[in-house]
DNA sequence: GTCTATATAGTGATAGAC
DNA sequence: GTCTATCACTATATAGAC
């Protein structure tokens, strides 16, 4: 992922920058500004501006994906589930923090892969569902309107991004733990 | 607020364009072909783009914290300001649905008036604060991570303007119950 | 209040020298 | 791999006619 190619460094570099001020207002000068050098040097190393939202986007969307299918296909309880979910939400957010600022907040200027991000979005979305959905019927949640918890817990996790640049030094377990009981307290049934 | 002069379709319009692609995104000439008209005659009724972006986003600002500080100033318990707050937050979100996209992802582009609203996102931030630990102190509220609960609750606060557009027709008392109630169980001490 | 015409300054991207 | 020079286009904004 992080292979220190010129290439990387560039997308990197967008990825903070798309994270400062968003995709649309950071133009490739201010890219190769950032790493002295001319914007028509970029072009060497990446095809255009496009290309770089769709590699900090989709292969961040895909690594969500990934990540879920493989605790969905787990044979364990939806609280055990929603646990795994969590803490790998907040474990992407930790390292891949500039990309997942762009995934948020730029996802709409993806142009021929917006149809297979949206689906992936959708996809991810709907794996939670399914978690809750299952944990109320089972009684290990308290049953509530699904679609607000949902919301509420999606809202937090998405918004995360954003905390953890803020606060800085709380370690990575210290986070997972705090936030995890935050957010289960608020739907287990005991 | 909605006076329909021509002033105020140009800003209506400009707002919905603003949510569904950024500030940096939307051209002039986008909001005037929406108005059927050239991208010229909006300097008839408004100054810049920039102006745009200040009236959406200063005075939902400014509503923001006025409200808030009535709240503050009431005799009454923090859970019961809680509910006052979160109530308050749900209906300027219910009714300015498209200011607030800007005032979320757009509020880094203002220029002149960017310190007066970092003041105001603030103070507001810290008013919730003040509420939380006030709970937890009086023991109104279960003890946690103060951060973290604060966190999490204007993460879902925030994000609730895209949430309401989506789902639509759930009642503005339905919405308002359910969600502050999944919100507030995650906080009682009880 | 809207138009046409235009000024001025970017924008993403390419060609070709070094 | 980076540069200079440049293209074609688009941006915000203004001037002045109707």
């Amino acid at each position: 992922m992080t292979k220190n190619t010129r290439r990387d460094e560039i997308v990197r570099t967008a990825a903070i920058l798309f994270k400062k001020k968003g995709y649309s207002a950071v133009t490739m000068r201010d890219i190769a500004d950032s790493l002295d050098i001319k914007a028509s040097s970029l072009y060497n190393h990446i095809q255009s501006k496009q290309e770089l939202l769709e590699i900090l986007v989709i292969s961040l969307a895909e690594e969500f994906i990934n990540g879920m299918n493989k605790i969905m296909n787990l044979p364990i309880s939806a609280s055990e589930k929603l646990r795994l979910a969590i803490d790998f939400h907040i474990d992407i957010t930790i390292h891949n923090n500039e990309a997942l600022a762009a995934l948020n907040n730029d996802w709409m200027h993806l142009e021929e892969k917006l149809p297979y991000f949206l689906k992936m979005r959708n996809d991810y979305e709907q794996n939670f569902r399914t978690i809750i959905e299952t944990g109320m019927t089972s009684g290990e949640f308290v049953k509530r309107d699904v679609e607000i918890v949902l919301f509420s817990l999606l809202s937090t996790l998405r918004n995360l991004y954003l905390w953890y640049a803020r606060k800085g030094r709380v370690s990575e377990d210290t986070l997972k733990n705090n936030m995890a009981d935050t957010l289960l307290k608020s739907i287990f049934s005991t």
